[in-house]
DNA sequence: TTCCGTTGTAAGCGTCTGCTTACATACGGT
DNA sequence: ACCGTATGTAAGCAGACGCTTACAACGGAA
């Protein structure tokens, strides 16, 4: 219905988004170091050379991860609905496809060279983002403050599972931190200067 | 000064303390899974089978460092003052000697089992010690919430290393975090019950 | 001095890792 | 039908990993 080509056997696109999509899955269960190329290939059903052949190398395949998550999310949310949206993502149950950036980056903890560069960027787009959100001058580090939290959330919802925050009701998370958030970006407190 | 006992060239109690301390450098530095025995007993200056015949393996070699950084912040520390010296703890420079635990807890992300589990101890104590700071009935959810923004800022600081967080000054940081916590605890947003 | 348990090391085992190579099979154009 | 390329696999390499074993040297008690 949706693709009018013949069923392909062999079919090299639908390879690789097999590959991504496993790799994805994995990363954001396990983590970069403890996914391994063996597991990734055997979730998408191939052989574990096919994976060097279309990516070249297991860091490169996840850039392409973090790249094909791509940013859509802050790009396609108007900035008052990003904080929510953001934070119910990272709340949803896992099993829907659906946007899996934040923990793809915060799962991605490591030293390596290229993913702490993309990871850096990442955060830049969000942190800019909520910045326009609030015009006190320091803004940046305000908004940082709340994606920082995100993270957090997500690391003990998802990645160290601990209760309460692992087994509460996403919409009183939601309540409780959009209103802190919010008075956060709004409120400013006395910040003892001029 | 401190020690009266004459300097021993062989001696097992300094000997299991320089593999404790290195082993802690190193987890925070880089996580678990990226710290080998290897280094760490290269780090302490002795040979890695040492490790073994002291600690058994790598895993119980974690719980060690762990159980030694021991709750002694959480423990020590009046609950209002919690808060504070945590999140000054984490953003403290890495030089001094200092507590490290929350460090050490949000480098154990992973799935292993006993880690996990001391993970998961840690986190009670924190989150009924500023549990006690509201009286919510979600009060464990609103202290965990609190809780993962400590875990957050530490790992955008320390771990990914991101501006403006990772550069900004300890008391700006603590001045809007702190704030906005308390907004948290102390003044109720409208939960929409009864 | 002899002796023996303690404290240390060198070497290596088995396994897993990311990655490569050599080869098989399916496909599309002629 | 034929053939060259695109797509796939099986086997294996070199190195790193956690951990073990066999053995050397120290140091206190006899």
């Amino acid at each position: 219905m949706t693709d009018d080509r013949p069923e392909r056997r062999r079919d090299a696109e639908a390879t690789r988004r097999a590959l991504i999509d496993a790799a994805t899955a994995l990363f954001t269960e396990r983590g970069y170091e403890r996914t391994t190329v063996r597991d990734i290939a055997a979730r998408a059903g191939f052989n574990q050379a096919l994976l060097f052949r279309y990516f070249g190398s297991k860091k490169a395949l996840f850039s392409e991860v973090v790249a094909r998550q791509g940013w859509q999310q802050v790009r396609d949310t108007p900035p008052e609905r990003l904080l929510e949206v953001a934070l119910r993502g990272l709340l949803a149950p896992g099993d829907g496809p659906r946007d899996r950036t934040l923990e793809v980056y915060l799962r991605s903890t490591g030293t390596g060279e290229a993913r702490s560069e993309t990871r850096r960027l990442l955060g830049r787009e969000y942190t800019s983002v909520l910045a326009t959100l609030t015009d006190a001058d320091d803004a940046e580090l305000r908004s940082d403050l709340i994606l920082a939290w995100l993270l957090g959330i997500g690391l003990t919802r998802t990645v160290i599972g601990k209760d309460p925050i692992a087994s509460a009701d996403p919409d009183d998370i939601c309540r409780l931190m959009l209103h802190a958030s919010r008075t956060l970006l709004e409120k400013l407190p006395d910040d003892g200067s001029a």
